[in-house]
DNA sequence: GATGAATGAGATTTCATTCAT
DNA sequence: AATGAATGAAATCTCATTCAT
């Protein structure tokens, strides 16, 4: 009846088992998958049931609706980075490896989560219209912002980085060109013809962009 | 019926008028406008003949199915592109300046042409399974890196570049530095809280990704 | 909405009841009503659903599309005539009197079921294409072709029929005789003007077919 | 855009060329073709034109609209075998002989003219409802009856024939012993897996049908 | 909680018919 | 007479959502 078009999934419930949590869990990782690929208004409720091994109901039991679905896909998507952004130290105090780091954190993030990826075009598809309904995204977001910006400022200290440098534009930048490497790597595989995440490929695509961010920065 | 969300439209045709040419090309300006709005999935049939100002009809007349009239808006997105780029004629004597006019029409195309930008993503979300089976894409697209090798040779020839860069992964640079910026700048606004295509923000942006990209180039 | 041209139905359940065995034949028997009137292309799902007191996308629901829902109309008409064969047991010990009663059987049966005869009919503009992809159908009816083939040679070795009938020739003949005066009754009657189907009339045709059969088989 | 199925065709005239007579009838062709393939709801207009090698507003510039071409593809037919029936000159003074030459034309003109035979099919399972409207049919089909009539007598008269059969019910089992064979050749060969028009399989069941209708009529 | 049946609104697509040239 | 564009109505099919069990 429905076409099984993707079979990936992480978290593994059989269908008749009863565990809450995790179901709930696999329906949200299945709605990300599905959003992410086919956007809000080519999901289907059934794909997303399929894929975590239950039906439609249960969709409704959880979540009520499928926009409230999707709603709750994009928080996820969301706690998932800010708890992994969370898990990065970076040290101030050495500001050219703390830029470094960052730069392929965020880089292998997006190599990693292609989910995340698409979910964040998808949500622009619509303007982020979803989004902005929802509180305390722009404090949350904040903190990234905050610890680049004294990255920067003690780079200028030491002498390492020159000054005037915009900090969300720099994080901007940075988000880039590892984004725009994942997100439209299958039209650009189509349109010139070479792989884009083989691994190699991947290590040499993440030795440019740290060094096009270091020499944006440094002092001369 | 139809919800009438937008009616943004270039070429005028009435209801009625016999215009075979004109009619074509304002299914096909609807059709940009709504794939890259609501995704494939999204996308009515009803609304992008609404905005054309003629019937459903006529989209499956002239294009056939939803899906062929989908690639031929893409297709169609990627010839206009091609065509501006020919306008563009660089100079690979003055090669910084070759780059320069290159990141500035490449992020103002992206500005001005919005439905291109999203039609792309709503492709990759696909995975590009559409373009894939399109014939010629890879010729037609060996123009802008050939231009832009020979303007990396002509700049390392003259002492101004530094050599060894992969002329691919410049342009993705170039073209992620802008289309990151424009694509994603819903969810940035909402998380970071300011507004990115104001006048000064983006003329700022612009002098961002100039400095980028050419000290990303310059020979030490 | 739909025009409700006829409203014979068989099995009956209310709209909303939870009964899918009767639902699902109650959609079969409407099916074979509806393609049996109006053939294939000129059946309408809507009246299909209507007939059964549901709706449209229950048809989809059960039978998955219209082509399907056909196959299934027509798979259950061969089913139909299969079991009431069955039933009908015939002495080869008295090959006369059993031809006479196949005869009588067949004669009847086709004029109790017009919704068979017309299926068979609608099946056969179109090639059989839909039967052919079926399995089984030789097997199927291999059964009454060997009754008969039994009865015949019972009938030579008592002297009562002559020899060298074609068994799959005769079985057409039966059939011929009756299913023409019911398939194209309607014309027959335009063109010569007579009532077919009025009581004594088919008493009449009975009378013939029987004996022509018979005639043919008797030994001089 | 229309798939074209079949492009059998009879009449031969070019797209463009003027030949009003030769275009009429090249559409009557296509249109019993269709008509009697499809059926009345699924036969295509558009299908029709391509196969005349023309478009649907010729259909409606010559016969106004499909319902109309319908019964003019249906009084075609009809026009088609009184003149071939005409033809025939049956010598009732040889009254066996004048049946057995009736009974060959009648299945070869089947065999021949499948249009003919799936065209009253489906007007049959219309209820004939077209050819009702009809004038003239009751007087144009006498003709043949009173042929038929006129052999009978006379076959009584010579003692070939036995006395007390019936005219119309004598015509209507010569007509169904082929017609049958010939409309239900496709489910007949599904179900029992025998070509039925295979050269020698026609001649044999030929010699099937003179031989019963003969042993029926014969005087013991 | 879990399941599959049931539903109505609305989506894509088809098609007979008309119209302008 | 001939053509292809244009149209509206209606067809098939889909899908988010609800309900009975």
């Amino acid at each position: 009846m429905t076409d099984r078009i993707d079979l990936k999934e992480k978290t593994k419930v059989s269908p008749g088992e009863r565990a809450p949590e995790k179901r709930r869990r696999a329906l949200l990782d299945s709605a990300i998958e599905e959003f992410s690929t086919f956007g809000l208004g080519g999901a289907r409720v059934d794909r997303i049931a399929d894929r975590a091994h239950t039906n439609k109901a249960m969709v409704y039991h959880y979540f009520g609706s499928k926009d409230e679905l999707y709603l709750a896909a994009l928080r996820a998507i969301y706690a998932d980075i800010r708890n992994a952004e969370a898990a990065l130290e970076l040290d101030p105090d050495r500001p050219a490896e703390a830029i470094s780091r960052l730069v392929e954190f965020t880089f292998r993030y997006y190599i990693e989560h292609p989910g995340f990826v698409r979910l964040i075009n998808t949500e622009n598809l619509h303007g982020a219209s979803h989004l902005k309904g929802t509180q305390n995204m722009t404090e949350l977001n904040r903190t990234i912002l905050d610890q680049l910006g004294t990255i920067l400022d003690r780079g200028v200290e030491q002498g390492v980085f020159r000054p005037g440098i915009d900090v969300l534009d720099l994080y901007i930048s940075i988000s880039a060109l590892g984004f725009t490497y994942v997100s439209n790597r299958h039209t650009l595989e189509v349109l010139f013809g070479r792989e884009l995440l083989a691994k190699d490929r991947v290590e040499a695509r993440l030795a440019t962009i740290k060094e096009m961010i270091l020499r944006y920065l440094r002092a001369d």
